[in-house]
DNA sequence: AAGACGAAAGTGGTTGA
DNA sequence: TCAACAACTTTCGTCTT
C-alpha cells in the first residue's frame, strides 16, 4: 500500500492534523481544511460516497510527489455527475455544501501550483532533467509560493528560477541560455529571480563547478571519453591555482575541454566549442591562453599538433 | 578559405561610497 | 543612488595553416 502519511496541512502549514481513519478522511485541525490521501490515478478515477460500501472498496494509486500540484494531497468533492448519484434532498444538499466550500478554499495558490507544475514538468522535460531535479524545483516553487514570492513576477520566469536553482544543487548545471531556450524567459529574469528566491528562501547553491559542464559539452562534441577526464584533469589543476575563481565557469569548462582536445588529437575548433559551451571564441582564447601559460602546457599543445 | 588571434568598444551586473 | 569595475561579448582587421 502506497498511502504516505501527511505531516503537515498544505494549506497553513500547520502540524495539527487529525486523520479520522474510519472515513479515510484528515483534517487540519488550525484551518479546518479536509485533507485526502488522494491517489488514484485518472485513468480509474471513481469516488465513493459513505453509502456506497466503502469497506469493499479501498484507494489505492500513485504516491504523493512533490510535482503534484498538491503532492497529490488535498481535496475535491466531485462533479456534477456525481450529482445523479445522490439519492435524497438532505444528502444533495450536503454535496452542494461540501463542494462550494471546497471551490472556496482552493486558494489561488493551489490554482497557480497547478498550472506552474504542469509548465515545470514541460521544460523540465524539454532539458531532459532528472525526476530529482524536478522534484527539488517543485519544492523550490512551492515554498516559494507560499510565501508569496511570486507576486510581481511571472509564474513563468519562477519556474525557471526554481529549476535552474535546483540543477545547481544537484549539480546538473544547465546555462543560463539553455534554460532560457526552454522557458521562453529572459535570461537575465531568469538570473534576477533565481537570485531573488535562492536568498529569499535560504536556499544555499555551491558556486558551480566547471567540470560539471564536461560531460555534457563534451558529447556534445563528440569527443572521446579520454578527451573528457583530460579536460576535468586540466580544471582541477586550473583550480589549484586560482584560475577559476572570478570566471565565468561555462568559460573555463570550454577552454579546458578545447585544450584537451588539442592535446588528444581530436581537434575542434574555437567555434565549436564556443558553440556548445554557450561562450564566446573569444572567451575560449583568453582562458586557454591563460591555461596553457599557467600549467606550463604549452610544450604538449606543441607536440600534438606536428602529429 | 577557414580558423586562430588580438585590439577596441560595448553590455549587463556587482560593489562600495 | 551612482560611479567604478571586472567579466564577457561583439565586431573587425590581421596573421596562419
Amino acid at each position: 500500500m502506497l498511502r504516505k502519511t501527511l505531516k503537515e496541512c498544505p494549506e497553513c502549514g500547520s502540524k495539527d492534523i487529525f486523520r479520522n481513519v474510519e472515513k479515510g478522511e484528515t483534517v487540519c485541525r488550525t484551518c479546518g481544511l479536509v485533507i485526502e490521501d488522494r491517489m488514484v490515478d485518472f485513468s480509474q478515477e471513481w469516488r465513493e460516497f459513505e453509502d456506497e460500501g466503502g469497506a469493499s472498496k479501498r484507494r489505492t494509486g500513485a504516491p504523493a510527489s512533490p510535482t503534484q500540484f498538491d503532492q497529490g494531497l488535498g481535496t475535491e468533492v466531485g462533479t456534477v455527475s456525481d450529482f445523479y448519484k445522490l439519492g435524497s434532498e438532505r444528502e444533495r444538499d450536503r454535496f452542494f455544501r461540501l463542494r462550494k466550500w471546497n471551490i472556496r478554499i482552493s486558494t489561488a495558490i493551489e490554482r497557480n501550483l497547478k498550472v506552474a507544475l504542469a509548465e515545470l514538468k514541460r521544460v523540465s522535460s524539454f532539458l531532459k532533467l532528472p525526476k530529482s531535479v524536478e522534484e527539488e524545483a517543485a519544492r523550490i516553487y512551492r515554498a516559494a509560493v507560499q510565501k508569496g514570492l511570486v507576486r510581481g513576477r511571472s509564474m513563468e520566469s519562477v519556474v525557471a528560477g526554481a529549476l535552474y536553482a535546483a540543477c545547481r544543487r544537484h549539480e546538473v548545471p544547465r546555462t543560463l541560455d539553455e534554460m532560457s531556450e526552454a522557458s521562453g524567459i529572459e535570461k537575465k529574469e531568469i538570473g534576477r529571480t533565481y537570485r531573488f528566491i535562492t536568498r529569499e528562501l535560504e536556499v544555499t547553491v555551491k558556486p558551480s563547478n566547471p567540470a560539471d559542464y564536461i560531460p555534457r559539452f563534451a558529447s556534445a562534441l563528440k569527443l572521446a571519453a579520454e578527451t573528457q577526464s583530460k579536460a576535468v584533469e586540466i580544471l582541477e589543476m586550473a583550480r589549484d591555482i586560482e584560475l577559476t575563481s572570478g570566471r565565468g565557469p561555462t568559460g573555463i569548462a570550454a577552454a579546458a575541454l578545447y585544450v584537451a582536445s588539442l592535446v588528444h588529437g581530436e581537434k575542434r575548433t574555437q567555434r565549436e566549442v564556443a558553440d556548445v559551451a554557450g561562450v564566446t571564441e573569444v572567451t575560449i582564447r583568453n582562458r586557454y591562453k591563460e591555461l596553457i601559460k599557467r600549467l606550463k602546457l604549452t610544450k604538449q599543445v606543441e607536440k600534438s599538433k606536428k602529429k
